[in-house]
RNA sequence: GCGGUUGUAGCUCAGUUGGUUAGAGCGCAGGUUUGUGGCACCUGAGGUCGGAGGUUCGAGACCCCCCAACCGUACCA
């Protein structure tokens, strides 16, 4: 031990990696958003259900426990009694335990929502947290695609609520048949070819952000990214990589040429006279029933059936009555056709509900129809710079999971929107209240004797009675400026003062301080502020309701003629 | 996991080719003022210079290893 004495090392404030503190405007706003999500749901005949934070591993899905660490991604303990358990990282998983323990008691089709936090055990990123909000809306046991079809139009009809206009939003729709059936024909069916396909998933999962050039080279032998790393690609032939470039291709507006020939489909952008792309009218029809740009979409995944079946012939089942990627697209297009009968994509409205087959979404559990939330208009980070934010929900069709409980098939269809996230983007829309809540009045504190401090309590309790947010100072009452600077600190409308002096008249001085704060700007010497105890009116102790509520009120008044 | 960048006070950052006791602004605390917010002035607290080792008479700086954060990439059921 040497003589020099080490100061005990302090204990290091700090937040886990990846989690986040909420503040109070946080918190206000996060519960104003959930009521207005949570009307919409219930409107739609939704009902609430909670689940725990915690599951047994094993139920929430394909991972289970080996060794000290059931599996990356998620947070797992051991229970007393040995058995792993995990914090849930989706609403889905839980819901399906759910719904398989009580499957007596519940009727089907059961149409449930709830909200909750969801726990990611991974790598955080820029507005990406291993905590975070999500609200969920799911309909168990309806197998038909009207019940998808639904979950679309409610989630647009969500983000309406919550103040994005029309055409601010997409919410875009596949249907996870047509990419296994793509991709069965082009020779990765198959048990084997599981890695690959989940490769080419990922591959095209990535389009937005690395474009069509980028996802070619993902699907081929590899990219190399800015830093010099390469990334090895899903290592498909130049055939099997034409096949899917439809795909990649494919974008807002673009459309098929599909009707220069069943043998020579085409893809051209959208600059081209739409209605002449359908050489051959058998795709006209759809116009009236699904609306211009789903018919357009929709004649595109034609196209691009086409050109596959060309390539790969004896693929061609697939395609046709029967066949899986055939299927897909049957159920695309009644969900088109269902989303325009219920005038959701109006001929002079911007389109809601889009066709869109390079949507990948989820990659395990989805059987079905995928639907993917969108916001389309640019956003600016704080960097100034402009990004786009993509996502901000999305769901699809899980027919298996439920049904890994028991016996019977249990058809399911539901999504889920990242609060946290859809939070952030409406602030940069300027939806959400930048309207800070409002302080307390507060009742300052003169003189420290039982009997005063009785006093100033007495008036607190009775703004409290009205309804007003009040509190008496509850520091060191003796330094009074620190009162004022504290209701300063914390946006305090208004201050009470009773002192000796006013003690003794029966009346209190009532300061206002947001007008006290305007009129400082005009003083410049210290002694004349202080002394001149500006904004401040004195009252009969009886008459202090009153008139804090009028203050209150015309403060309100200002602010909104201030917003206006 | 892989690649790159960066680690100095609560925060944002200076710190010269290696040279005495590591600085500033903001914030915080106290005071001018035990009856009035802002502004001003005065004073003070606050540092294992991310950690360990090495080179050197001497390291915040140079070298090596480790750790952490950030960015990209991969993974994200």
């Amino acid at each position: 031990m040497s003589d020099k004495q080490k100061k005990p090392q302090k204990l290091k404030a700090r937040l886990p990696r990846g989690f986040v503190d909420r503040s109070a405007a946080d918190i206000h706003a996060t519960n104003a958003m959930i009521e207005t999500i949570r009307a919409v749901y219930e409107r739609y005949g939704f009902d609430p259900v909670e689940t725990p934070l915690f599951e047994y591993t094993d139920a929430l899905g394909k991972f289970l426990p080996d060794s000290d660490r059931p599996n990356e991604g998620v947070f797992s303990l051991q229970d007393d009694d040995d058995q792993w358990m995990s914090l849930r990282y989706d609403l889905t998983a839980p819901l399906a335990r759910h719904v398989a323990e009580n499957f007596q008691e519940i009727q089907l089709p059961y149409r449930t929502y709830r909200a909750g936090y969801v726990f990611r055990n991974e790598k955080p990123g820029p507005g990406r947290f291993r905590q975070f909000m999500q609200f969920d809306a799911d309909t168990v046991g309806a197998p038909g695609v009207q019940a998808d079809a639904e979950m679309c139009m409610m989630m647009a009809d969500t983000l309406e609520a919550l103040g994005i206009k029309r055409g601010d939003y997409v919410i875009r729709v596949n249907n996870r048949k047509v990419l296994d059936g793509v991709m069965e024909a082009i020779g990765l069916g198959g048990e084997e070819n599981a890695g690959r396909r989940l490769n080419v998933l990922r591959a095209i999962d990535k389009l937005d952000k690395f474009g069509p050039e980028g996802v070619t080279l993902l699907l081929g032998e590899g990219r190399k990214d800015e830093s010099g790393d390469f990334t090895k690609g899903a290592g498909l032939d130049p055939a099997q990589i034409y096949c899917l470039e439809p795909l990649l291709s494919y974008q807002t507006g673009a459309f098929a040429v599909a009707g220069v020939g069943k043998n020579n489909p085409m893809f051209m952008s959208q600059q081209m006279a739409p209605l002449n792309s359908f050489g051959d009218d058998r795709k006209g029809h759809q116009i009236d029933a699904v609306g211009l740009e789903n018919a357009l979409a929709l004649g595109y995944v034609d196209a691009m059936f086409q050109r596959i079946e060309k390539t790969f012939p004896d693929q061609r089942a697939l395609f046709h009555h029967g066949g899986g990627a055939f299927d897909g697209y049957d159920e695309l297009t009644r969900i088109a056709t269902l989303a325009y009968a219920s005038g959701y994509n109006g001929k002079d409205e911007p389109i809601r509900v889009r066709i869109d087959p390079s949507v990948v979404r989820g990659l395990e559990y989805y059987t079905g129809p995928v639907y993917e939330a969108e916001l389309t208009f640019d956003v600016t980070n704080e960097k100034g710079e402009k990004v786009v934010f993509g996502s901000v929900g999305g769901g699809g069709r899980y027919d298996g999971l439920v049904s890994r409980f028991m016996g019977q098939p249990v058809p399911a269809t539901g999504f889920s929107i990242g609060v946290s996230r859809l939070m952030t983007a409406l602030k940069n829309l300027g939806k959400l209240g930048n309207d800070d809540v409002l302080g307390p009045v507060l009742v300052t504190v003169m003189d420290g004797d039982v009997e005063a401090m009785g006093r100033y309590q007495r008036f607190t309790q009775a703004l409290r009675a009205e309804g007003i947010r009040a509190e008496m100072y509850q520091g060191n009452w003796k330094k009074f400026g620190n009162q004022l600077k504290y209701a300063d600190r914390r946006g305090s409308p208004i201050a009470i003062i009773q002192g000796g002096d006013e003690r003794a008249q029966g009346v209190v001085q009532i300061k206002d301080l947001i007008e006290g704060k305007r009129l400082s700007g005009e003083i410049e010497d210290n002694a004349t502020w202080r002394e001149a105890r500006v904004a401040q009116e004195t009252v009969p102790e009886a008459e202090l309701v009153e008139k804090v509520k009028a203050m209150l009120a015309a403060q309100a008044e200002d602010r909104r003629r201030a917003g206006a």
